[in-house]
DNA sequence: CTAGGGGATG
């Protein structure tokens, strides 16, 4: 078919359309040959029967001696942009235009030229259409519509626009098929100035009761992000039909404002309009972005009341808002029940339980998937590494590999996600080459999360080097990784300065700020501290809890204690995170009786006290000297099931040794589920020597000795300050070990 | 016009 038209436009079109008839015609005219009638209806049979070029080898040079009825013209000229034929639009447009220059140039109507315009642009000639509009007899307000639609549909709204212009300054007025072609050439160049300009033009002209021009303004603000004027535009259409609202409801939708999308649906009911499939899909994930269930349950109630249930995208739009809602048993009933399960609520409902933990259910729904997709592998990637399990991510990355060739940044950039958390720098780069290798190297995604992967590994030089050479475009993410990557690796002057480099690109968020926050904290910058306090609350962010955490965290540290407890006690409701600051808070600014009264009204109050919580009832115990209650916390929390981390054994061993229970101290460590790590056996070895247990201060010096050979400095417990009697300290006669490596905090 | 993505505090 391609090759055919090729052939016939060689054959036939001359380099412009409206050259001279040449001499054949000249002479077949001259001859005299008239039309007969017989050509005429041939044409019209082949026609009738779809034959394009059939019909069109009709048009031979002979018949333009009396010519052929315009209306079979324009016939030929719709069946050539059925067609798509370029070719053969030319071809009509020539045999017309030169048959009128012969006798009479106005004897074609304007109108015929005005298809052929049409016809021209459609099939992908616009230079052609163009030519013939500046070249025909006489326009008319559809030549100009022709022309300014024609350009807009081929991509050059600009064009389309000037020429609107011209046209309005020639003083032909334009009407609604005008309006609605330049408002979609303002929405495509986003070009609100030309919407609102339109907006007035309409409205002086009453097209206001045209619904067709009133949800094109509407379409355009939304498209510019200029949701107030939309819904202004919209509320000025007297009857808003199906469409409208559905432009009006997507519109909301893709701007973010989910909660005025599901307004304007349930509006949308109330005054009777029937919704649209795609309306109902788009209000339903306007309560997922919202993570308004309520509502997402009643357009559920709609859905089946009103006979959506058939439609694939609206069922899999409801099981994916109770799924993402929250309401996974819903969703998981819904999906079980559905006829047909195909790859998209497939992959909702695997995402949805791998997002509550339920990562083996996950698992067994991608099992059992009959396709899958280069998504659906990606949501199942994902899913591991929010279940926190990376080596699962890892493996069903390999067997991805094996059973697909597909990938792509969303892809490489988890895989490295899950490195990032396993903080295997050398897997990490092996993927950095990879994607390399896959040309995926451009993509925004995949670069943030090499960023994230060295800042968190530690490898700053890395990020740094990526973010300053090797970014086209610098955005929040990869600049957030950057600080928290400083302030992670005790870098906090640099990760200050990071934040006021990036104030000069971008917007931070709150994640910048709760890193800035701990920066400050980490090393005492109270002034700095109070400043980015100030600014977030001049410049209107939200303080949620990770940032309230943060303040008081960076207020305690920085010894302005009732600063961090006034902002906890302006809280109505705590979460756990921000008692755990509070209560560490205390802890290290000499308050740790306040401390540990916090903790019980904690749990008084049934919040569940996590690791962080009985770090921070540890430490103030230590201070407090209370050796048997640190105790019972420590089993208090192994008895909930709370995994002890290193932090949680160094407590102890602090707690036991700084208190002299040398006993229990060296029956701590012989229960304990691994061998102590040498900076423990360090602060083991002090404390024997401070309090006498010659015993276990000569297994700490063993240990300490056999961890590192090479030094020449050697630990020897030796018995004129081991003997068990707690006799004289004498100061040490080798290098002091660190004395911070015990502390806690 | 329905499915996957970036996340910081102690």
């Amino acid at each position: 078919m391609k090759k055919e038209i090729k052939k016939k436009s060689k054959a036939a079109c001359p380099s412009s359309i409206l050259l001279p008839p040449d001499h054949t015609t000249m002479a077949a005219a001259a001859a005299g040959a008239s039309t007969s009638a017989a050509t005429v209806s041939a044409i019209s049979a082949q026609i009738a029967a779809g034959r394009l070029f059939a019909a069109i080898d009709n048009l031979t040079p002979s018949c333009s001696s009396s010519p052929i009825p315009s209306s079979l013209y324009a016939s030929l000229l719709r069946l050539a942009t059925h067609h798509g034929s370029l070719s053969a639009a030319r071809r009509i447009t020539t045999h017309f235009a030169s048959s009128a220059s012969q006798f009479n140039r106005s004897s074609v109507p304007t109108f015929l030229f005005n298809r052929a315009i049409e016809s021209l642009a459609a099939c992908g000639g616009l230079a052609d259409a163009r030519e013939l509009f500046d070249l025909m007899p006489r326009r008319d307000g559809g030549s100009w519509n022709a022309i300014i639609y024609a350009s807009s549909r081929a991509g050059k709204p600009t064009e389309a626009l000037s020429l609107f212009a011209d046209m309005y300054s020639r003083g032909v007025r334009p009407n609604d098929v005008t309006m609605a072609s330049v408002l979609a050439c303002c929405s495509e160049c986003l070009n609100p100035c030309g919407a609102q300009q339109l907006h007035g033009h309409i409205s002086k002209r009453d097209f206001q009761s045209n619904v067709i021009l009133g949800t094109a303004l509407v379409d355009v603000y939304g498209k510019c992000h200029l949701l107030a004027d939309a819904r202004q535009a919209f509320d000025g259409i007297s009857e808003p039909n199906a469409i409208s609202w559905n432009v009006i409801i997507r519109r909301y939708l893709l701007a973010g404002m989910g909660d005025m999308a599901a307004e304007m649906f349930f509006r949308m009911v109330r005054a009777g309009v029937r919704p649209l499939v795609y309306t109902v899909s788009h209000a339903l994930l306007a309560c997922r972005d919202n993570n308004a269930l309520e509502e997402g349950r009643c357009m559920h109630t709609f859905v089946l009341r009103h006979g959506y249930e058939h439609h694939i995208h609206v069922r899999s739009s409801v099981v994916d808002m109770y799924a993402k809602c929250g309401a996974i048993d819903a969703a998981q009933r819904l999906f079980n029940v559905a006829p047909v399960k195909d790859v998209i609520m497939s992959t909702s409902i695997l995402s949805g339980l791998a997002s509550c933990g339920r990562i083996g259910d996950a698992k067994r729904v991608f099992d059992r998937m009959q396709e899958r997709n280069l998504v659906s592998w990606n949501a199942m990637l994902t899913g591991y590494i929010r279940s926190s399990d990376l080596t699962g991510a890892l493996h069903l990355f390999q067997q991805m590999r094996k059973e697909t060739k597909e990938l792509d940044d969303v892809t490489l950039g988890s895989v490295l996600n899950a490195c990032t958390g396993m903080l295997d720098i050398r897997k990490g780069e092996e993927v950095h080459a990879f994607a390399f290798k896959c040309g995926l190297l451009s993509y925004p995604f995949l670069k943030n999360a090499l960023v994230r992967m060295y800042s968190k590994c530690g490898c700053l030089r890395s990020a740094e080097l990526l973010l300053q050479f090797e970014m086209g475009e610098r955005d929040r993410y990869s600049w957030n990784s950057l600080i928290s990557g400083y302030e992670r690796h005790s870098m906090s002057e640099a990760a200050l300065h990071a934040l006021s480099e990036m104030q000069s690109e971008v917007t931070p968020n709150q994640s910048t700020f709760s890193s800035a926050l701990a920066a400050c904290a980490n090393i005492f910058l109270l002034k700095h501290g109070m400043e980015i306090h100030a600014y977030m609350i001049r410049s209107g962010y939200e303080i949620d809890d990770i940032l309230q955490s943060a303040l008081i965290d960076m207020y305690c540290k920085c010894r302005l204690f009732d600063y961090g407890i006034r902002i906890f006690e302006a809280q109505p409701s705590r979460d756990v995170i921000l008692w755990n600051s509070m209560i560490l808070g205390c802890a290290y600014s000499g308050k740790g009786e306040y401390g540990l009264e916090l903790f019980d009204e904690m749990q008084a109050q049934g919040i569940k006290a996590d690791s962080v919580t009985f770090l921070g009832a540890l430490v103030s115990c230590i201070s407090e000297g209370h050796v048997g209650l640190g105790k019972s916390y420590f089993t208090l929390m192994t008895e909930e099931s709370i995994l002890p981390r290193m932090e949680h054994y160094e407590c102890m061993i602090e707690l036991l040794g700084k208190h002299g229970h040398m006993v229990e101290l060296e029956d701590f460590v012989d229960h304990m589920p691994f061998e102590p790590p040498t900076t423990m056996w360090l602060r083991i070895f002090d404390c024997c020597r401070e309090y006498g247990n010659r015993k276990l201060g000569e297994r700490a010096a063993k240990c300490i000795n056999d961890s590192n050979p090479q030094t020449p400095v050697r630990y020897e417990a030796t018995a004129d300050y081991m003997c068990s009697d707690g006799g004289s300290a004498e100061p040490m006669s080798f290098g002091n070990p660190d004395e911070e490596l015990m502390s806690p905090l």
